[in-house]
DNA sequence: CTGAATATTTCATGTTGTCAAGCAACCGGG
DNA sequence: CCCGGTTGCTTGACAACATGAAATATTCAG
């Protein structure tokens, strides 16, 4: 069923195992830029959407909770991270950005140029059948609507939304 | 000048982390089936296709060479790799796969199916379109992939399928 | 109240990563 | 030939990340 010794095939992975070499690198980059490591820049990026409990932090890192703990100690001791007590459940630590952390987050999102950059050469219209193609790939089926093109690669201009580089 | 706002692009962008993640958790556990790690896994993919001077592993998964030593110790102390001495050169150590190192390596592989099962659902048309999208998206202008080893532009070749880190 | 379950931390241990120092071998002049 | 500079690899010290087991505090169900 599955063609795995379809060559295209085979190329489109190996091209999606660059992106995310890439991906990687440049994540580190900035991290790095913030004398962060990438763990630390990761923690960081989620708790400036929402404090978070220690534990919900390692299910979104899909480590162990006794990892967080040092990793959230680096970035208090750095000022950028605060624990609170959590009102409703005494056992509950929740981490939050300081005001320095939140400010430090949103340098580091928006040096986060991969993708952002290179999908600068995509028209909207590409752009958009790239989404799709990835939303299916991830078994995203299509769903949440705001459907119009797909499968119009050629037809150029996708001017008027975002021309950039 | 860079549409950071545009939801589309930003959609992608969101797409392509979780493609990132995804891959990776694939890959760590495929490399866990076989009690090797992700670097130790890596390492022994690059020499499954070529044996390799430990300071090309090293430029392959961008760390130091003294990494590159632990690594290979590790996976040596398995029987799962093999130094031999460069014919041409006796300051540099090939790490060469030995026979039971090629054979998890080919089982790894195989079992990476991650990016190949999803790919499944894609028509043969659409497979081509995203390889397209992904080659630009990584500035590979549409020439054919086939530079392979042939020690490209002299010092920093980095290409191919260097994945993670 | 008692006992099981949960949230976090601490400790021991192993892997990955950096950097500096060291040794062996190659290389290009003199 | 020898000599100094460079290159390839390893070693050592150290930090970060990761796991697992045990300790503590709190919640919750009976």
């Amino acid at each position: 069923m599955t063609p795995r010794t379809d060559p295209l095939t085979l190329e489109v992975v190996e091209l999606i195992g660059t992106v995310v070499a890439r991906y990687h690198e440049e994540y580190e980059h900035a991290a790095a830029e913030h004398a962060l490591t990438g763990a630390q820049a990761r923690v960081l990026g989620l708790l400036a959407r929402e404090p978070l409990p220690m534990r919900r932090i390692a299910q979104r890192l899909k480590c162990e909770p006794s990892n967080v703990t040092g990793i959230v100690d680096r970035l208090e001791s750095r000022g950028l991270v605060e624990r609170r007590p959590d009102p409703a459940d005494r056992r509950v630590k929740l981490a939050a950005p300081t005001e320095e952390g939140r400010s430090t987050a949103e340098e580091l999102r928006a040096a986060l140029g991969f993708a952002r950059e290179p999908l600068g050469g995509l028209t909207f219209a590409e752009r958009t059948v790239l989404k799709e193609l990835l939303r299916r790939m991830l078994g995203m089926d299509a769903d949440d609507g705001a459907e119009d093109t797909a499968g119009a690669a050629g037809t150029d201009p996708g001017e008027g939304a975002a021309p950039l580089r």
